[in-house]
DNA sequence: CGAAAATTTGACATGACTCAACTGGAGTGG
DNA sequence: CCACTCCAGTTGAGTCATGTCAAATTTTCG
């Protein structure tokens, strides 16, 4: 249960001593959603920070046409939740959905806080992972401005290998931002590319 | 010159006290870079991290058929850099270059290690720091998914109130990704609807 | 099996791009 | 002061990628 959190905070350097771990066991809680529970909903407010031991979630918002738009997938070893939200207190934009049934680690803002003072070294691990999200959102925003639908199609295939048979072509497509019938017609070409 | 760092560390809830501050003094440089200067160059590995004091820089990178893509516009009481080379030490794919002349305060990633051991609660900072951007980045995204480019084309009024006069529209046109032309065009739209 | 959802396909519309020409201002040198 | 150049910005025409709407087909799942 608690390897692959102790592990995440591992791989950024960080080191727990066995006090420290049994403080982390005390202020996290576990949690199991169904497929097709919310971890987050918009509009509410965000009251755990969620660290994904197994399963699949999809961040999206919901626009003025109900269209949704996937902005992430998340899947075991990520952090599953909305920060603005979390925060700031202040309801959230968007929504955190599961594909499968998800077990998450969860821990609520006051808590994270006493882990702050209790750990002081978990600042440096969520700096560091939250770096490391910048240097990604950099990218998506990259390729956002500069590349193809077919260009970011290939980008995602790359980036989540696995999740093509696990998630239905629409959701790709709105993560893509694009639509399905696109999505459709751009896998014809890439598959006729290949061949 | 201090000031504006200071208060940026206090607006993220990090107070120093004369002790941390002459650390801070020891550690960064200030440094001026004249219009058409480059901060970060692509495809060197970058030293600095830049806390701009005064003046306007734009961080884009270029692609295979020499085309411009901005990712963000930096002005005074923000940083500039490229976190990922930074921290890694992998050429940056990005270039920043200056607008007008910039003044910076800066650290090499050594001194912000030292930073982060002689003056601890910088970590909450920096951790804060990039929160806030990592929000402004799904913000960003999520309206590449889901506006159009007059849609987009505010957003950017909006977000840099000031920066229109300053700033050429080809440039805003890439930060939006679109071409010149087609924000030529698009202002047109504007100015009709709003009469 | 049968209903609902997902995917594909077709026809057409639209937004943005490309290429090219033109306009207008800023700076330069005669 | 004018002629010239350079560059940003605008406009026009044609093209291409993607969207929209609708229908047909396939898959999923109760």
């Amino acid at each position: 249960m608690w390897d692959l959190l102790l592990h995440n905070f591992s791989k950024k350097g960080v080191e727990l001593n066995l006090e420290e771990i049994e403080i982390v066991q005390s202020l996290f809680r576990p949690r199991t959603y169904r497929k097709h529970q919310y971890i987050v909903q918009q509009g509410e407010v965000v009251r755990y920070e969620s660290f994904i031991i197994d399963g699949l979630a999809k961040k999206y918002e919901v626009d003025d046409k109900g269209q949704e738009h996937i902005l992430l997938f998340m899947q075991e070893d990520w952090w599953a939740g909305d920060l603005y939200s979390f925060y700031t207190g202040n309801p959230s934009p968007y929504n955190v959905d599961c594909l499968e049934e998800t077990t998450v680690l969860q821990i609520t803002r006051a808590d994270l806080y006493k882990l702050y003072i209790r750990v002081p070294k978990m600042n440096i691990y969520f700096r560091i992972l939250y770096q490391n999200a910048i240097v990604a959102y950099n990218k998506r925003v990259s390729s956002n401005l500069s590349k193809t639908a077919l260009e970011r199609y290939h980008e995602f295939l790359d980036r989540y290998p696995h999740l093509e048979q696990k998630i239905p072509n629409h959701q790709i497509a709105s993560f893509l931002g694009i639509t399905p019938q696109s999505l459709s017609r751009i896998r014809g070409q890439a598959i006729s590319k290949k061949g």
